[in-house]
DNA sequence: GTTACTAATGAAGGACTCCATCACAAGTGA
DNA sequence: TCACTTGTGATGGAGTCCTTCATTAGTAAC
């Protein structure tokens, strides 16, 4: 029933062991044929043409060899993370980023434009076509050479790329991103939630790199989640997955405004900032302060237990706005959850900051370019990038 | 980083393809060589020399061909299910069930013993080694014939099969039930929590076959959930998830009192019999009755959306024991629902009945022995049962 | 009964991929 | 200069898959 091919040809053998070397090579440094040996298996002969071949279709290159050990020097190859390039954006209220990164998901330069959640479409379209072509004015490239778009924004996205409902950008329900952005971009673009993708770049490169399963919640003027189950990033069946915002029980959509209408803000502060003022007076001890935050995690406990509780993660990472008073929310937070959680997680503070969102897109666009690769069934060569040719019809 | 082999040998290839070829040829009726190539994608002479190792190691046959059809009569082979049996083990308060079936999961015997809650962990034992040792003589098999015995039981319990807390059985809390069960039988013995296998039942056999992600909810005298996510059985990293029982918010643990408590049901009835008293009155319209199903589905209602709202499942099966009320249960469920969710899974009701365990536990059972293949790596050949000798110290 | 057609069988030859092995090369250190 | 270490390159062999084609065993029509 629907089971992939799995076994296959003497040239599906060989695309395996290709695919196996590029793991072995990627991310790591320049490596020796018998340490690739060693790691995938396959004896120096094979291996010798596995990465011959590989190096002839622009895959791998040799680096000029180490000197000083013993013994003749060996050859070094390394994957040639620079043969193509991925483009991640963050679509935020108040800020787009984007961030150009190689193949290896190493990023190499980020830009940031500054909007207001009333930006209107055609504007904020164009300060995302700004923030790219910064990336690629500061690495001198051009789009040809990127392969993949990958966009997180606020909201709640369909699989085929739709926003259907964005709180934080108003204008952006009932928009097709992907139709906009495909058209913008001569590339495969892939669409998904904020949160979702704060959550791969945790588990990939945050502080819960090497868990299988992960919670990340931003805890911030909005609230969201991101599901990592088995390690991979989980969607559910409609892409509606980790919105316990909704239950009314968790009241999530209410809780920040135990932080903004504390007594400890200031006289006409403006809404964006009154939070940080009543955590930073409760860090100090404040009495009022300190209320409203056990107020806010009370309410914010309900829905990370059912969380924990649903999914039983390795890991809960605190993100988001607020995540930078991990040290003020994460005690009580704990308290709480260990009177309710059957196993505790380890609960960690996000590290990544505000770029959590755009690594995690080029994180996405990473796994995506893996999928591609493990799923090439395009006879035995290995996949090149889809150039899609831009609005060409005549 | 931990990337399985994925490529190798000559020999992984031709297991590779033996293995789809098993698949290919499981659970289906028998099949031709120009059939199995078509479904492989292999060569006619390939296959023909797999099916051939396969035959001489036991795992397919020939099947006499069938007259009728145009041109020369083809060779049908068939996978030998029975050569290896598989047992599944429901241990309950009240019933201890015990299934033995082929390793296609074809079911080929069943019995059960009757127990009470307070029954001591020995004469519990004895009941299971009863329920196994009546489905082995229904079927003229021994223990020997059997590969892997898988259990489910009430409770929470440890990936090492060590039960840490069973509401249902209070002598199983703290017991080492893969210790005890292992030393009772010659074979694997897997241990899981029944509602889990429930869920892999209903997903593989039941109302949900097909569909990746699914949440089984077992409603009845006690609540319990079984998440499947991605086609897998969802353990969570300590094996404890699914247990949004224990969120005070979702009012779990008492709510079937709202049904036991209710008017309608008469003096003197015993506390198990009471929810269907209500239950019955309910369908009947009996208004004390249908406030009472309110209060329950209000109740259960919200631990539901939680878990809808954290996974969003394609389906969500109610199963247990008041699930043959499920016409009563389920409109009232679907509309507190409907209120809350962003995306509305499908709501059905399990057909499995009281063998919804015993089932899961075979098809975990067959889930396992599908892992064990296609992990092998014990050299050309594909593995065979481990038959542990028991207790043989000399 | 004979002939045409269909579908599967079995065997031969060729191509590809992997492995083990061995002589040789290019360094370091005494 | 010599021993030692480590990597390179080439050869031969084994295993697996594919394509092709003559052959076989049935059905259907005449």
């Amino acid at each position: 029933m629907g089971n992939p091919p799995l076994g296959g040809d003497l040239s599906r053998l060989r695309q395996l062991n290709a695919l196996s070397t590029i793991r072995a090579l990627r991310g790591s440094a320049p490596a020796t044929l018998s340490a690739l040996s060693a790691r995938t298996g396959l004896s120096r002969p094979s291996l010798k043409e596995v990465v011959g071949e590989l190096t002839s279709l622009g895959w791998v290159e040799e680096v000029p060899p180490t000197s000083g050990g013993m013994g003749r020097p060996a050859r070094r190859y390394r994957f040639r993370a620079d043969r193509g390039h991925l483009v991640g954006i963050d679509i935020g209220a108040h800020n787009v980023r984007a961030a150009l990164s190689n193949l290896d998901g190493t990023v190499l330069a980020e830009t940031r434009q500054a909007v207001v959640p009333e930006t209107p479409v055609r504007e904020r379209m164009e300060a995302i076509g700004r923030a790219v072509g910064g990336c690629l004015a500061l690495t001198g490239l051009t789009m040809a050479d990127v392969w993949t778009v990958a966009v997180g924004t606020t909201g709640i996205v369909t699989p085929e790329g739709v926003v259907t409902y964005s709180a934080g950008i108003p204008a952006w329900t009932g928009l097709d991103l992907a139709g906009l952005l495909g058209a913008m971009f001569p590339c495969e673009v892939l669409i998904e939630n904020d949160s979702r993708l704060a959550a791969l770049a945790e588990a990939r490169r945050g502080v819960a790199r090497g868990a299988r399963d992960v919670v990340f919640l931003h805890v911030g003027r909005r609230m969201g989640t991101g599901l990592i189950i088995d390690g991979k990033l989980h969607r559910g069946f409609g892409a509606a997955a980790g919105e316990i915002v909704m239950l009314p029980q968790a009241r999530w959509f209410d809780a920040p405004d135990h932080l903004n209408n504390c007594p400890v803000v200031p006289e006409g502060t403006p809404v964006e900032d009154a939070a940080s003022h009543t955590l930073a007076a409760a860090r100090d001890g404040d009495p009022a302060a300190l209320a409203a935050v056990e107020r806010y995690v009370d309410d914010l406990a309900v829905g990370v237990a059912a969380i924990v509780l649903v999914l039983d993660p390795e890991i809960a990472v605190l993100g988001g706005g607020f995540s930078r008073s991990a040290d003020v929310l994460l005690p009580p937070l704990r308290r709480r959850l260990e009177a309710v959680c059957l196993r505790m997680p380890e609960l960690r503070a996000s590290t990544l900051g505000d770029e959590c969102v755009v690594f995690g897109a080029i994180d996405h666009a990473v796994d995506h370019l893996d999928r591609q690769l493990f799923t090439a069934d395009s006879g035995t060569s290995l996949p090149v990038p889809l150039t899609r040719d831009a609005v060409s019809r005549s």
